[in-house]
DNA sequence: GCCCTCTATGTAAACGATTACATATTTGAG
DNA sequence: CTCAAATATGTAATCGTTTACATAGAGGGC
């Protein structure tokens, strides 16, 4: 590997004035600084980063500690943190680690001298404690709970997206509307139920504990809520999941028992990825800017880490928007837009 | 920060034996070890990794380098190396680079000293030349072209997948058989199409150009590709797409259309993505075990790093397996399971 | 011509770990 | 009892950078 002394060596110049060229610190003739740049790049230096950090102690990378996530949730997130990111000249550090407060502290020490900061997720809701993270090191919290302002947070807009979704199936006029729940422990699955609650009350609508159905965020769950929920005597006619996933499963159960959806059953989800659209019927779902939420993630830690942590810590909340297709027999004013979309690699 | 000098302080020792301690190197009293062990859990000491870096010449990570990638792919080839490399010890640095030659050189000359060594994925076929990557640090070429036998490369039996598949659709009796491409740069989508092609010849159909449809791996790709094939006089009788995500967008295009799927038309995808079984009819697909693909990348890099780069090359192809559901008319034997799966936090 | 101020460059001390080598102590074979 | 071998610990060099400080020459005001 070529060093920062074979470069001085060849340019017979000292190690400092090197330096300086490449860092743009401190005054070098232009002459020098050309001969130098042509030099470290004809033998492709490129300087040791774990040099670099040891002595000014940052890593220009930044640590991200996720749980088990799939499919365009996860994609899209790493996708707006890594634009984030590499726009401000730091690596991201991927990892994945186990949601409860010990295995976020652990993974987050482990991250020392690694990075310079850490987004972490973990929707599990026993992780309430994190709050109070003893950490030196800037850390974001990403749909997350977190009540202490010892922290920064970001979290997606649940309960007002799932109080909007509920509204709209009221205004349509359902009474008896189901809700396929997330994870009971997760943090975004406890708003969503929270703001599907808070919604039916407001109509005045008494809850009914038999149309809140466990599941966990899986198109299998979906599928086998409805089972259960189609069985029962007084059926809802509508369902709201509360995620787009259990949405398709519920969809799928409704088309093998022979349920029209929406005259016979109304459904909706959450999150509006960018199946549900071409799903049968296309489904209504509440959008969320999961890219927007990565970046945003990623802009408030770089925000620490500039301010030294010692910043006034923010707690922020990405909107949501309903999204009304004809699952849930609104006006489907939304087809299958026949144009390309800016996808080039879908899935391979 | 509090470095192995505060350790060593706080112990009474030198930092050679703190050192010794923590590596399990060098031989030390049994009560050494524990005073040290206690005293520095106590503090909470962490190496710094760069300095370890430094003198080892090891960082224990691994570089990623993946072009666009969407939903369960992304996710899930990630979710394979991670587990991987978190097996081993290593992180994985995760980033996006442009797919082509010049991308990917920048890329992982940027990882040095920053990863032992890199998993580069470039779809793209333009980058061929890549096969003489002059690089010092094992690199592990995934999905890409590679011909050359100088770099290890893992892809996936997309040619076979591809030949079964249409080869299943024309034991069912189909003989005209459409196909909606991939990107026609794209080395996956390429394969795939040549698999198709060699189906139909040894199946003595000879092919038909009309049948072959531009595409980019988006939904709204197989769902224009569709309106196009459905207006030729001499219509197919089935679709093959060349991943899931176009077959649903073509799902649901048919189905606006009002023509039955699959007795009026078959349809077949690749990549058998979860959501697959879900759709209306279930898609039939070509299963590919993406978890796998990410761990065995990760596999082979390690095995190039413990040889120090001087390892025999390997050139590796992930098997994949024929799915049959209802879309292609064979016997739905698959139904949607009602069991929950191991995935705790779908999409959100 | 003197001195001060720039500008350009060099010297060497950090940064935090690992490890070869040196030293001191204990053990055990003969 | 002696001496070699084994065990436990310490000393100091080293990795590749950055940067405070030192130095040297050039330019210019008086």
């Amino acid at each position: 590997m070529v060093t920062i002394k074979d470069v001085a060596r060849e340019a017979k110049m000292s190690v400092a004035t090197v330096s300086r060229v490449l860092n743009g610190s401190g005054p070098v003739s232009e002459e020098t600084r050309r001969l130098i740049r042509e030099i470290a790049g004809r033998m492709r230096y490129v300087p040791h980063s774990g040099a670099r950090s040891l002595i000014t102690s940052k890593t220009q990378t930044l640590g991200v500690l996720l749980p088990d996530l799939y499919g365009e949730f996860f994609s899209e997130v790493i996708r707006g943190m890594d634009d984030t990111a590499q726009r401000n000249g730091f690596h991201l550090l991927i990892s994945r680690a186990y949601a409860d407060r010990r295995g976020i502290e652990t993974a987050i020490r482990a991250m020392r001298g690694r990075a310079d900061g850490v987004v972490a997720m973990s929707p599990d809701l026993d992780a309430e404690s994190l709050l109070n993270l003893p950490s030196t090191i800037p850390v974001v919290l990403l749909c997350s709970v977190s009540r202490g302002n010892k922290i920064d947070s970001l979290t997606i807009q649940n309960c007002r997206g799932a109080r909007e979704m509920v509204a709209h199936l009221i205004s349509v006029g359902h009474r008896r509307i189901a809700i396929i729940k997330g994870s009971p422990r997760n943090y975004d699955a406890a708003e969503r139920l929270r703001g599907y609650r808070m919604s039916l009350r407001e109509a005045g609508i008494t809850l009914d504990p038999l149309l809140e159905r466990e599941g966990d965020f899986t198109e299998a769950a979906g599928y086998s809520a409805v089972l259960k929920l189609i069985a029962l005597k007084n059926r809802p006619t509508a369902i709201f999941a509360a995620n787009d996933s259990m949405a398709i499963g519920a969809l799928s159960a409704l088309r093998e028992s022979g349920i029209a959806v929406p005259e016979e059953m109304a459904v909706a989800g959450f999150d509006d990825i960018p199946l549900a659209r071409y799903m049968d019927p296309p489904l209504s779902s509440v959008h969320v800017p999961i890219w927007e939420l990565g970046a945003r993630a990623v802009e408030l830690l770089l925000n620490g880490i500039t301010h030294k942590n010692e910043h006034a810590r923010r707690r922020e909340r990405v909107s949501t928007k309903l999204v009304i297709r004809r699952s849930t027999g609104g006006e489907s004013a939304e087809r299958p837009p026949p144009q390309t979309l800016n996808r080039e690699m879908a899935s391979v």
